[in-house]
DNA sequence: CGCGAACCAGGAAACGCTTTCTGTATTAAG
DNA sequence: CTTAATACAGAAAGCGTTTCCTGGTTCGCG
């Protein structure tokens, strides 16, 4: 008889198996797990009495026997750097629903940028058996990629990746939405345009600056080195890195920034002065995180759509996954970035001399 | 022979098993499994020969294999309601290092408030046999709440919940925070103090909103019903609500928000007039959320710590689930609240007339 | 020296499922 | 009407663990 007719002692959890599916609908197990899978050999009169019992008795299919024995376990990682910072709350948000529309769970793992975090990571989630992981980090060093790429599930990374048949990387094009912002700030009448840059030891820091000096280039405006101030995304260090550029004997009419965050912390600084946002200064950020539009004046920044990234990734890894045999798979998922121009951004008026409104601050700070 | 040295052809993932590392250190499955378990009576010298084994082989548990046999996932869910309010991701990264640290894995989900998908979450959460859930929301209707309650493994709540052995209850000691900043007000001369609620279908708004009431009673401090406002816990409905308050013919010289995003909203709609925060008008938040102490100004508010809500969560789900057989186990879990001074907050000084200051409004938005 | 207790390792069953293989009934073809 | 092909349900073998039960040593004690 069924093993769940006789109340064994050690069953602790007394949930509904196939088996009692099978006795209530006068099936084998096998035929319950064809129907459940929707195997399409079975009879459809049987599987209407299945499906019937599976509702009458209230069953659930064990996920972690299914895993066990199909090696499959429907489940997706997502590394993220830190969840604090709000761009990837955002990011997840759509990962996960993205996942769970397909049919897959989400296990997430923030890395705080620490190598010994990241592998523990790396083996908890090797220890779930996840299906693939998605390494959603702008700022890991090589090393870590390499050793995080030595895993044998499908993997996606951000920017660059090594060259191999499991790693996917999603290509973010940078160049574009900063092209669109410096052309913006030029037409408008900037052409002393600052940039406040990421943590240089990030890849993607790297990355934007570059395409920013480059951007300018083409419009043939110069970026003198001052001009081009290190922050770390995050809002103290824009305000910091604002405050080294209002020490300037020549101020900038304009600042971009490596992401929102740093665009928010210049904000702030800029609220301690008389200079006002847009008439005096005008602020791009880059990410347009939800908080963006939120500021005051609202962030003009560079999109890059979490939704973009998320759908990217997911197709990524679930093409490795659902494919028949890997067959000349793609490898490399583009995604696009624009200018969303809102309200920090202005002609440049300068009604004021420099000097003047750099001190008369209110510096509400002290 | 052991069945990984025959190559079984569907054999997908060749993981190693404890079948090798039986092999490998001449024993028994039952003993490694014995030894990887910390069972003390295994003999120290064979111990000491199967985790040599284990490192050799690089062997790793099979965690689905685990839970299906021993019936615990090691997998803790935890329900937050939108992972883009910045309280959350705090809570959320908090929760996870506790989890980790404990050995468990942690399966996030959001309800966006959609009772649909609280279900089908919940269904997910029941489908992994996580062995406890967190529902770290605050506004969730009783018929929710009891729906979820039927669930059979060990479930935390805030505020409130059915009386049920597997239930346990975080009180979070709302007016001890609120009397604080009431009586810190009073103290530096306010008497007209207005209050900006969450939604009030939501319970915890409206215990916030009693608080009040109740410390401005104990102060003897009349609040008249137009200065109590409904918002809804996010920056646009705080705004929004200064915006009436600021309509009103008696202005109030200070006031207290059920949350933090709504006090950055009320410092938005400050922003848009004449009026200086603190100098015309101090305000005060709760939550204590990352963001407040970069406001301009820093944000005064009611601290409730993420860290002790994670903290009281993770310690009632392991009461249930390392307990021998509940013990007269403890139900509620208090946590206290406590104010945090920083600079939103000042003596009224109310240096120009308060129509004239509304009316010379920046309004930077239109 | 003998006997029961204590200790500890191994055998084997069970957890809930998927999947292959087998076998029977039905249909098509000759 | 016979035979081959087809359709489809069930039996059974795992998947990698934990844990109960059994049984062989070793030890203490009379």
């Amino acid at each position: 008889m069924s093993r769940s007719t006789k109340q064994s002692p050690n069953h602790r959890r007394a949930s509904i198996s196939i088996h009692d599916v099978a006795r209530q609908a006068r099936v084998s197990i096998a035929t319950v797990s064809r129907v459940v899978n929707r195997i399409p050999t079975v009879d459809p009169d049987l599987a209407k009495r299945v499906w019937k019992a599976i509702e009458e008795v209230g069953y659930v299919p064990n996920t972690q026997a299914r895993t066990l024995v199909s090696g499959r376990s429907r489940i997706l990682g997502l590394i993220v750097s830190e969840i604090t910072n709000p761009f990837f709350p955002e990011l997840v948000q759509e990962f996960e629903n993205l996942a769970v529309a397909q049919g897959y769970e989400v296990m997430i793992g923030t890395t705080n940028n620490d190598p010994a975090r990241t592998l523990s990571l790396m083996r908890r989630m090797l220890q779930r058996s996840v299906d693939g992981v998605a390494v959603m980090t702008f700022g890991m060093e090589d090393e870590m990629v390499e050793k995080i790429a030595e895993y044998e599930f499908p993997l996606v990374f951000i920017d660059a990746g090594p060259e191999q048949p499991n790693i996917h990387i999603i290509k973010v094009n940078y160049a574009e939405g900063i092209r669109q912002a410096v052309q913006h700030l030029a037409a408008l009448g900037h052409r002393r345009v600052a940039f406040i840059s990421g943590p240089l030891e990030m890849r993607t820091a790297m990355t934007r600056r570059d395409a920013f000096r480059k951007s300018m280039a083409e419009l043939g405006l110069s970026v003198p080195a001052t001009m081009i101030v290190e922050g770390d995304h995050t809002m103290e260090g824009g305000k910091k890195a604002m405050e080294r550029l209002l020490a300037l004997p020549k101020l900038p009419t304009s600042v971009m920034c490596s992401n929102d965050m740093t665009a928010i912390g210049v904000l702030h600084a800029l609220d301690q002065t008389a200079f006002k946002v847009p008439a005096d200064i005008s602020v791009v950020g880059f990410d347009d995180i939800h908080l963006s539009q939120f500021m005051l004046p609202p962030l003009t920044t560079v999109q890059m759509s979490c939704k973009d990234l998320a759908t990217a990734a997911i197709k990524a890894l679930r093409s490795d996954l659902e494919s028949d045999r890997h067959k000349a798979a793609q490898r490399e998922w583009p995604i696009p970035t624009h200018l969303v121009v809102r309200r920090s951004t202005e002609f440049p008026f300068g009604t004021l001399p420099a000097q003047e409104k750099a001190a008369s601050s209110r510096n509400r700070s002290k």
